[in-house]
DNA sequence: ATAAGGCTAA
């Protein structure tokens, strides 16, 4: 218990790293061997852009849950072996206060290994800075490494101000910063969208020669400006770094096909292979992942199975990631069969299939309404070893609520915490939703409820989903109530959420403050969107008030937001039931010029309308045009 | 022989 005591730290803002102190840097040891002598002045100005305007880390209660394993010989078994059988965080606590207690003191490499682990885990950042902090109270001697995975983790916990911090512990010690850690801090800078920090930074490392920048950090930078959505700026340094000593290697090239794939460009990815190619650079799985990926999610799988059969020729092993895509690929086209034979073959050729695999098979057979087969496979992940996921409850669950079984569905999500899975807020959301469909109003404020004191904080969705549901099921008073609350405890209001509550006010007749609603948005620095105005000429309509709804439209189109399909569907089938048939026909030509269709609501609509007026012209006019387009496009 | 870059689901 006090072992705990030390170890249990949670960073308080001045504090931050590096045994403490953050402004000591009037080290005068550093000698000429460095590159540059005096690398923390150059930097001084990067410290104060980067840093964070409010300072907050999230407690996280890390080692409350801590069990530790004692009178075993797990902890003998790894004194030999840090790498191995480290598999969850308890174990490399254990092991870390195993590790603290030894005479001599086990080599920093040791630790750095074991806080390398950890890193690996993905989950646990916040655990590697709070053993960081503990080594340094506890004197152990820190070197560059395990500085600069804290940097790593603090740039991977978006807190890059932090991660600057720790530069302030180089100098302190002595230690020069490395390509390495300007390479974690560049990363860091581009996860937060700070791309002029980043750009600074790394002209500082040229100009004053902080370090000799190498494939991974030019890597680091293309991926970063990808990722900011700064294509055109990534392929500017692809082609600096194709003119320098250090030459695009597959992973610069890869990160780039991979963000043009991402942004529908699958043409220019696949020039780019080809041109990688002719420069002998040899693309990999991951090359051909990214293409394979950036073809299927536009439904192009026959070409990306053309590129597998390339891959195949080039003699590159598919590996799982590969395999997933096509499975989730066939499976989201309702071609479960296709994707089972997938699976086959990735087994006959001893890839094996993990959650991610059989998820897509259960979301497949979910999509056809198959949930006694997706269920099977769901049970069928333990015979192989493996445990269904949060992820996998969610899409059972799911597919029980399309098939309006919400027993099942919840007796699903009630054994979530049974198998030792934590739901999350999606889960949480995809209940939410199917209960508001299945109308079970109270059910779902409960879990809602519950859901907050879980202490999970909902999220855009929770609050779409809420608003939609409770609106819907006839309570608009409370969702407002609900949208109140929101904005009383400074949930951002997205324009979405205004849209859910101006569709519900207007369809519950209260237009009028729709109305008002709708002309503030500009005061809240909101622009209405399409759906947003169209929701708002549906309330003209139901208002009766044509005249209105049409200038809407056109007040739309003026604003630089082009009516959709969605819009005058809505107004046609509002013209139509206050037997404005004239315009009603001038609008669906309209449509058709445009290349829109009738849903099938606006048309029967125009069936009732049709017998109602006795057969007005204007209505068989259309009602032909429509039928025999239909044929058209049919035959 | 301990640190830094690319690909799957939502």
């Amino acid at each position: 218990m006090m072992k705990r005591k030390a170890l249990n730290l949670c960073i308080a803002p001045g504090q931050a790293a590096a045994g403490g102190t953050t402004s000591s840097t009037t080290d005068t040891t550093l000698t000429s061997l460095a590159p540059n002598p005096k690398p923390h002045l150059a930097l001084q100005s990067l410290v104060a852009a980067a840093a964070p305007t409010t300072v907050t880390i999230n407690h996280n209660p890390i080692f409350s849950h801590m069990k530790f394993r004692t009178g075993s010989g797990f902890l003998r078994n790894n004194m030999n072996n840090t790498n191995n059988n480290i598999n969850n965080l308890d174990d490399a606590l254990s092991l870390y206060k195993q590790m603290v207690q030894m005479r001599p003191l086990p080599s920093i490499i040791r630790f750095n290994q074991l806080l390398g682990r950890i890193v690996k885990m993905k989950l646990h950042y916040f655990a590697v800075v709070s053993l960081f902090r503990d080594m340094c109270t506890v004197g152990i001697r820190v070197d560059e490494y395990t500085l600069c995975i804290v940097i790593n983790c603090y740039c991977l916990l978006n807190q890059v101000g932090l991660g600057f911090s720790v530069l302030a512990g180089f100098f302190k010690r002595g230690f020069t910063p490395d390509v390495a850690t300007f390479t974690a801090l560049l990363k860091g800078l581009f996860r937060q969208g700070k791309v002029p920090v980043a750009q600074e930074l790394f002209k500082k490392v040229i100009n004053e020669k902080l370090c000799e920048p190498n494939h991974v950090m030019w890597g680091t930078i293309i991926d970063g400006l990808c990722k900011v959505g700064n294509n055109e700026k990534a392929v500017e340094f692809l082609r600096v770094m194709e003119k320098r000593r250090c030459k695009p290697d597959v992973v610069a090239y890869s990160t780039l096909i991979d963000s043009l794939c991402k942004d529908k460009l699958v043409d220019d990815a696949i020039s780019l292979l080809y041109e990688m190619i002719g420069k002998g650079v040899a693309p990999n799985v991951v090359t051909y992942n990214c293409l394979i990926q950036g073809l299927c999610s536009l439904s192009k799988w026959k070409e990306a199975v053309k590129l597998w059969n390339q891959m195949e020729e080039c003699n590159i092993t598919p590996n799982v990631i590969t395999y997933n895509i096509l499975i989730d690929t066939f499976c989201k086209e309702g071609r479960v069969k296709e994707a089972k034979d997938v699976l086959t073959n990735m087994i006959r050729r001893g890839e094996n299939p993990n959650v991610f695999t059989y998820n897509s098979l259960m979301d497949g057979y979910c999509l056809l309404g198959r949930i006694d087969e997706a269920r099977r496979v769901f049970y069928g992940m333990l015979t192989t070893g493996l445990g269904p996921d949060v992820l996998s409850y969610s899409i059972l669950i799911n597919g029980y609520f399309r098939k309006k079984k919400m027993e099942e569905a919840m007796n699903l999500f009630r054994e979530i915490p049974l198998k030792g899975l934590t739901p999350n807020t999606s889960i949480y959301n995809t209940v939410l939703q199917g209960l508001f469909r299945m109308g079970s109003y109270v059910n779902a404020r409960e879990v809602f409820n519950e859901m907050q004191a879980a202490g999970l904080q909902p999220d855009f969705h929770t609050y779409c989903v809420m608003l939609d549901g409770i609106c819907k099921s006839g309570h608009v008073d409370e969702a407002l109530q609900l949208f109140c609350s929101m904005e009383a405890d400074g949930v951002d209001l997205h324009l979405t959420m205004y849209t859910i509550i101006l569709d519900g006010m207007c369809k519950s007749g209260r237009f009028n403050a729709a109305q008002d609603m709708f002309n503030s948005l500009s005061l809240k620095g909101l622009d209405p969107n399409c759906v947003t105005y169209t929701t708002m000429v549906n309330g003209l309509c139901l208002e009766g008030l044509l005249t209105e709804a049409k200038e809407f439209v056109k007040k739309m189109e003026e604003n630089g937001c082009s009516a959709n399909s969605v819009t005058y569907n809505v107004l046609v089938q509002g013209l139509l039931k206050g037997g404005q048939y004239d315009d009603a026909m001038l609008y669906c030509e309209e449509m058709m010029q445009r290349g829109m269709t009738l849903d099938s609501c606006t048309f029967s609509v125009l069936l009732d309308s049709f017998k109602e007026s006795e057969n007005d012209p204007s209505l068989l006019k259309i009602i032909q045009k429509y039928s025999r387009s239909g044929k058209k496009s049919k035959s």
